[in-house]
RNA sequence: GCGGAUGGCCGGAUGGCCGCGGGCGGCAACGCUCGAGGAAAGUCCGGACUCCACAAGGCAACGGUGCCGGGUAACGCCCGGCCGGGGCAACCCGAGGGAAAGCGCCACAGAGAACAGACCGCUCCGCAUGCCGGAGCAAGGGUGAAACGGUGGGGCAAGGGCCCACCGCGGAGCUGGCAACAGUUCCGGCACGGCAAGCCCCACCGGGAGCAAUGCCAAAUAGGGACCUCACAUGGGCGGCCUUGGCCCGAGGUCCGGGUCGGCAGCACGAGCGCGCGGGCAACCGUGCGCCCAGAGGCAUGGCCAUCGAAGGGGGCGACCCCGGAACAGAAUCCGGCUUACAGGCCAUCCGCGCGC
């Protein structure tokens, strides 16, 4: 057990100020076109990410955990994961107008500790944006 | 105490911070409240509910079920009983109607496997006394999953239901039981092998598709119909051709019907759950009181932390200490079952053995 201070939590330092307005993607194609753009694979999970160019302000998440993750319980486990990830990192990091998808992997996207995913997202989310600016 | 049988239950706990889905209140900020399972699983049966078809019923085909009685909305489920088999016992297992309607099959071995048959043999007779011929027999040996009744006695040349007793089998009666069936008496004569999970026969049951069912509301765009107004001017088309006349092809408006995206309903108050009482051996039924218990549509029930923590490891004579951290698994129209998966634990009843009193 690592001893953490208790006056840093990890929730307090995301940018109080921003609404949270994400939404998730519904629709098939929607998830088609994020695979055809920018990706980051992670130890974690796979970002894939675009620019939506319809000049809409709004941050939209997909999340992705095919057969290949396990079972139905490791699928919702993992989705629930990268959710909660979601949540914390992308209000503060996304960039308006974009979609994501964050993709499971198995075993992998259920195990590995929370604060390293949270700073795996941080550098892909750097990632993708930086290949898209050049 | 040890070993076993059956039935049932639980299957991580508490708290903090940040979140998610539904409901309620509020203009809002926000607050309150509820939020996975015994299997939510497999989708194997039975229903509810929808739409389609047919509506009385009968026959045929196909599929299913199959000891008896009860329970239930129903079932292939459950309860109680019967029969057969296993176990010292508690108890467990069994698709358990019909093979004296018919067809078919019964490998290998074996003489012979279904309206019997004679390999080794047994007995008698004959003589040419032999590895002979004739006649009788099916008890004994051997094969097999199964051998055309079994055991004992009489009888016989040797044998054989040939005769007798008992058992088995079949028929009739009586007694008990709602029944399956059991017990018993008399009679018969040995006539009747197994497989129905091969076909079949008999009895009973069964329309088809499924919540992406189905119903309602309904935008833009394109297109359909009705009416009104304008244009009815050029042009085109139609009635064989020409003239006159008519209709259609145009624009605008109103209305109607179909209908995609989308939205709403179905969609969670029910064959509901808990407790008590009554009936019943039980499954279950009746009744009183109390309760409201997920409801999404990219699919909520999560992330992090703290305290505690079963199994399992390791150390110690020991109290104890250290490591370790929870099985199978995630609702999607809803119920009743079945089946399958499941670390570990708890409770109740019963049986056998041992010890003590």
């Amino acid at each position: 057990m690592t001893p953490k201070p208790p006056e840093a939590p990890v929730a307090t330092d995301l940018p109080p100020a921003v609404c949270v307005c994400l939404q998730t993607l519904r629709r098939r194609a929607d998830f088609l076109a994020c695979a055809r753009a920018r990706k980051a694979a992670t130890p974690g999970f796979i970002l894939q990410g675009r620019d939506r160019g319809d000049g809409e302000a709004i941050v939209r998440v997909g999340f992705t955990a095919s057969k290949k993750v396990g079972n139905a319980v490791a699928r919702n486990r993992a989705k629930r994961r990268l959710r909660a990830l979601a949540r914390e990192i992308l209000p503060g990091k996304g960039r308006p107008g974009w979609d994501y998808v964050l993709v499971a992997r198995r075993d992998e996207t259920a195990r590995r500790p929370f604060a390293e995913m949270q700073r795996d997202l941080a550098k892909a989310l750097e990632k993708v944006h930086r290949a898209a600016d050049t």
